[in-house]
DNA sequence: TCATTAGTTCATAATTTACAGAACTAAAAT
DNA sequence: ATTTTAGTTCTGTAAATTATGAACTAATGA
């Protein structure tokens, strides 16, 4: 396969990317590379040699990737090798576990209002702010979601 | 400083969070203890005691936080210590910086479906409908948060 | 002037992680 | 029957991370 510099760079700055997101190195390149080649479906060897990581991390890679959703593969009748890409549905849930993450904390925030006996009430109002704000936010997803998919037709 | 089990456990859990986010566990702890603790003001060894970390841990913890903005000190006359607290302008902040680092993901996108040339554009089109979600969030957000501040007045 | 306080800095130890390489397996092909 | 294919699993290790403890500093206090 044949990669140009472009695509080479992005595989990269998009691997820091979701390394910062808690992916293995190895783990966020094949992501990357399923994301930017030109082939929306590669095998187990193409990204091996695409991106020069052993067959153990390719492995261990595709197996991470697939145990968490954000891949899948097909395959083809007399062909015994697995074709693997991006799950394209992967794209609305990344927003929605992002949103998740965010009323986790939330909730995390919440209980510490509950369990702190605070000198000074200013600093509750400040938090109770950032929570109100969450709730919000939260509240109106929903009717968001739905309004830009009006927009769009 | 006495802390309840109820604040022991919660300042795991929001560490464990934050270590996620990327901090190291024991600055995670220090915000943690800072976000729940009953006083909102800690000295250096208040910390350090209260969490069971060294004083190089502390001061590396600290100044970590303060330089990444999550914390802030305050003097008092004839007192020699520093007295932290989590910046209260630090929560909504957070939120936007999550936001931020949304767009910079969807700028990433934007550039692969500029590089790569698909042999499949129902790809494209998948990739295409987040991007223009993604967009779509962006654009609503100054509005939504406008509207928050309107309704809770 | 000497001791104490409030930290900082440095060398180093203890984990943890992330991957390579080799040996292995199960199914299919010859 | 044995070879090839398409991976998986195991062991070892290099590198990175995270924290400790001891030595240090700069300011204040006695």
């Amino acid at each position: 396969m044949i990669l140009s510099e472009q695509q080479l760079s992005l595989i990269e700055e998009f691997g820091v990317y979701q390394e910062n997101n808690g992916f293995q190195p190895a783990v966020a390149r094949v992501m990357g590379l399923l994301l930017v080649s030109d082939r929306a479906e590669l095998t187990f060897d193409e990204i091996s040699e695409a991106l020069s990581i052993s067959k153990s991390a390719t492995s261990n890679a595709l197996n991470m990737l697939l145990n968490t959703g954000n891949i899948e593969y097909t395959t083809f009748p007399g062909d015994r090798k697995r074709y693997f890409r991006i799950k394209s549905s992967n794209w609305r849930e990344f927003f929605l576990k992002r949103m998740e993450d965010l009323s986790y904390l939330n909730g995390l925030l919440k209980r510490a209002l509950d369990v702190r006996k605070r000198d000074n009430p200013i600093y509750d109002a400040k938090l109770n702010d950032f929570i109100s704000f969450m709730d919000y936010m939260q509240n109106r997803m929903p009717s968001l979601i739905e309004e830009w998919e009006k927009s769009r037709k």
